[in-house]
DNA sequence: GATAAAAATGAATGAGTATTCATTCATATT
DNA sequence: AATATGAATGAATACTCATTCATTTTTATC
């Protein structure tokens, strides 16, 4: 019992410095780029000393690994919490979907500058290419379903529920690029009627105006 | 004159050795991301030594800078060559754009994984944004005079040309990071056909199915 | 062909950085 | 209080890489 609760209380305490460790990375992955990101600053960030990453992550590669499992991760439980807690019925769930990614917490540009900085290196690291990918079946698996229920549910024709799919997800992903790129420019108001106005024209019956 | 002919003939010869040096930069970036991209491996794809990007470039930042502006032109040369050489008419316009943006040239996980590059930099690198936001204005200029087009000339009610602008480009930067991070599930005609859905949605009248 | 100018080379430099590790600090156990 | 243990420090190390520049090679001009 003594030594569970002690390998207990040390875990945790070994978890939340990694943690504040992750936090760091993405701060100054934002701030500064994740080229220019030394382990430095990062234990600068978090207000620690310089070999602290060393010590929790061993190397360098591993606590970026880790931080971009950190990220999806994340996004993965908002986008499952949203599923869940949305009203029954599938239009619902949809429009909760798509309300997220262009909700507040999701459209942030120091966030969105992380996963910009970690997509730009997917062609080169087959290790981030693999825990998008990943992710990624997972959300177009989802979105596909939802179409399907719709389809079937309101008799469409000629609607395709993977091309439906593909499309929330490059509206949304698409979106956050412009953002990123044109903070001034991009209109929230304007993106959210878009993706409700693309819904109506596919599903009428379940997105009136 | 003898002096304009010398100059005339070296510039030819910088310009040449530039251009191979960002063509090297690219495919370097492609191969191994930006943060590991060095000098010595430019010059070395280069098939030229070790100082020469200085030489030619005065420094990394510069030919980085220059490497992004030439990506820019690249994509804003082919897209008014599209504009111009594509049947009158604002319909089949914004179908030739749709179709060069999923076109082999355009969706090239080389090519992307260039831009992307970049993109995740945008946050922390002022000169980047700069140019890619310039780009992006342009484009969404474009793409909105042609929705108004053909709203005045369907006399579409209730759609406003720049949510379908917005929807139209964030559609397809989206598409390109669906194809970078999983070539494989990525199905450019399924992709195709959700576009051109799209503008039959919108536009009804000028894309029939 | 000789000469001058430009282009290119690649070894040397030095700034920066990931990683290591001997030492210190904080906490728990006896 | 004494001791043990893991966490944290930060100086030292080893290495990478952008940049420089003296030298060589190529090209243009007469």
């Amino acid at each position: 019992m003594a030594t569970t609760a002690k390998n207990t209380s040390r875990t945790a305490t070994r978890e939340k410095r990694r943690q504040q460790l992750i936090d760091a990375t993405m701060k100054c992955i934002a701030r500064k780029g994740m080229g220019s990101t030394t382990l430095g600053d990062v234990a600068g960030a978090a207000g620690l000393s310089q070999g602290i990453v060393n010590l929790h992550f061993e190397s360098k590669e591993n606590l970026l690994n880790e931080t971009l499992r950190y990220l999806a991760d994340e996004y993965k439980t908002q986008f499952n919490r949203t599923l869940e807690k949305s009203v029954p019925g599938a239009a619902s769930k949809l429009r909760a979907l798509m309300a997220l990614d262009l909700s507040p917490s999701v459209l942030d540009r120091r966030k969105l500058a992380v996963w910009f900085a970690f997509w730009g290196e997917v062609k080169s690291r087959p290790r981030y290419q693999a825990i998008c990918e990943k992710s990624d079946e997972y959300y177009d698996k989802v979105l596909g379903s939802l179409c399907d229920e719709l389809i079937a549910d309101g008799e469409y024709e000629n609607v395709s529920s993977a091309a439906v799919a593909t499309v929330l997800t490059s509206v949304t992903n698409g979106m956050w690029l412009s953002y990123l790129i044109s903070p001034k420019r991009f209109d929230r108001h304007i993106a959210t009627n878009a993706v409700d106005e693309y819904l109506h024209s596919v599903f009428p019956k379940h997105f009136p105006l």
